[in-house]
Order: C-alpha cells, then sequence, then structure tokens
DNA sequence: TCGTAGATTTTCT
DNA sequence: GAAAATCTACGAC
C-alpha cells in the first residue's frame, strides 16, 4: 500500500520542490481500484515574478485563489477540454506551484486505459502530457483544493531517481523573457516524458 | 513519421 | 468577446 507524504515536503522552495517530486508517485483511490503513476516530468511557477503563472501581477481571483493558499493544495486547471494538475508550494500569499506533466503508469494501467478511452496503441500516451496525465488518473475540477497529502488522492515516497535534468518550459509561447527559464524538471531517458519540439 | 490546424469550456476584461 | 500551462486528427513525404 501507498501513504501520503509528510505534509512538510510541500514547505520546500518551489524550484526544489519540483526537482523534489520528479520519481515521487501520485495515488488515486478510486471506486475503481488503486491508480497510481511515478512522476517524470514536473514544471515550476513561480507567481509574481513569472510572467507565465496565471498568479503573475494579479490578486487572487476565483482561478487561482488556491495558488495563495496553503502549501500542497491542488490546483486544478481546466483548458479548452483537458484538465491540468499543480501542487501549491509555498506559504500562504506566495503564489507559487508545481505543473505536473507526464507520469509512468504503476498501478491500475488497465483502469488508465479504460478512462483514456478510444484506442492508445502506446502506454507512453496514457500519461504522457498535463492533460493526458489528469484523465488517465480521473482527475477532474472536483479536486480543486483539495489536500496532496490527503486521500483519496495524494503524493507518495517514490524509489530513487535517475538523474534529473533541466530545460525551458513548454507551451507558454507568449511570455516574454520567462520563456527561457530552466524550469521544467524531467528525468533523464526515461520515455513517458513529454516529447515536445523546441 | 512529421508538421499544422481546429476543438471547446472556464474565467477574465 | 477573447484567450488559455493542450490534445488529436489528418494530410504530405
Amino acid at each position: 500500500m501507498y501513504e501520503p507524504i509528510d505534509p512538510s515536503f510541500f514547505q520546500e522552495p518551489v524550484l526544489q520542490l519540483a526537482h523534489s517530486l520528479v520519481g515521487k508517485y501520485i495515488v488515486h483511490e478510486s471506486p475503481e481500484g488503486l491508480l497510481a503513476v511515478r512522476i517524470v516530468e514536473t514544471e515550476a511557477y513561480h507567481g509574481p515574478e513569472d510572467r507565465a503563472a496565471h498568479s503573475f501581477s494579479n490578486r487572487p481571483t476565483k482561478r487561482t485563489e488556491v495558488m495563495f493558499g496553503e502549501a500542497g493544495s491542488v490546483y486544478t486547471y481546466q483548458m479548452h477540454t483537458h484538465v491540468l494538475m499543480n501542487v501549491v508550494a509555498a506559504a500562504e500569499g506566495t503564489p507559487h506551484a508545481v505543473l505536473l506533466r507526464a507520469g509512468e503508469p504503476v498501478e491500475g494501467l488497465e483502469q488508465m486505459q479504460e478512462n483514456r478511452g478510444s484506442h492508445i496503441k502506446k502506454i507512453a500516451d496514457l500519461t504522457n502530457g498535463p492533460g493526458k496525465l489528469s484523465k488517465a488518473l480521473g482527475v477532474t475540477m472536483k479536486y480543486y483544493g483539495h489536500n496532496w497529502a490527503e486521500k483519496p488522492l495524494y503524493i507518495a515516497e517514490g524509489l530513487a531517481m535517475n538523474e534529473v535534468e533541466t530545460s525551458p518550459r513548454v507551451g507558454i509561447g507568449n511570455s516574454g523573457e520567462a520563456v527561457h527559464y530552466p524550469w521544467r524538471f524531467y528525468e533523464k531517458d526515461n520515455p513517458f516524458v513529454s516529447k515536445y519540439r523546441k
């Protein structure tokens, strides 16, 4: 079985937290069974200093207010038809967060395929992107404001990880200089890391 | 196999 | 009314 990680884990600075999350597990105890993935890719969003973040030079709004809240909160964001999952970092009043971009299935593989529906050819296609990952795990907007240290959806301690590399972030084209910040973290040579062109 | 265009829902101006 | 931290389908080579 898996156990939620200690809440103090989320107190780390956001860049360190994004690095530490690579190799951890995301566990979802769904009615259909246990679902778990090993995190292989994350991105850090650095609130006030980060033009790409939703919280950049903005006051809390309905969409972003959880980012200003307690460390360890779940920030789900809906884009087009997809849901993206974030881990809130830092103390209240500081809008830092880590986007979970990709994972490697370790439990409930068949259930994930059902959640994704359709005809997925490659296993990697189940969880190699933010929207795919949340759909495979059955995570929706109803988890907005949930805490990552509590069941049924939580972060669990992982195995020793391989080398972690960094690169510029992805999918934030119109964000000025912030585009070049190397705040994307991923496990080296892991086939489940999303493959974006530069 | 690679590159490009369109989808579709919530939130903000 | 417009934009958004993306995914998928489809056409070309």
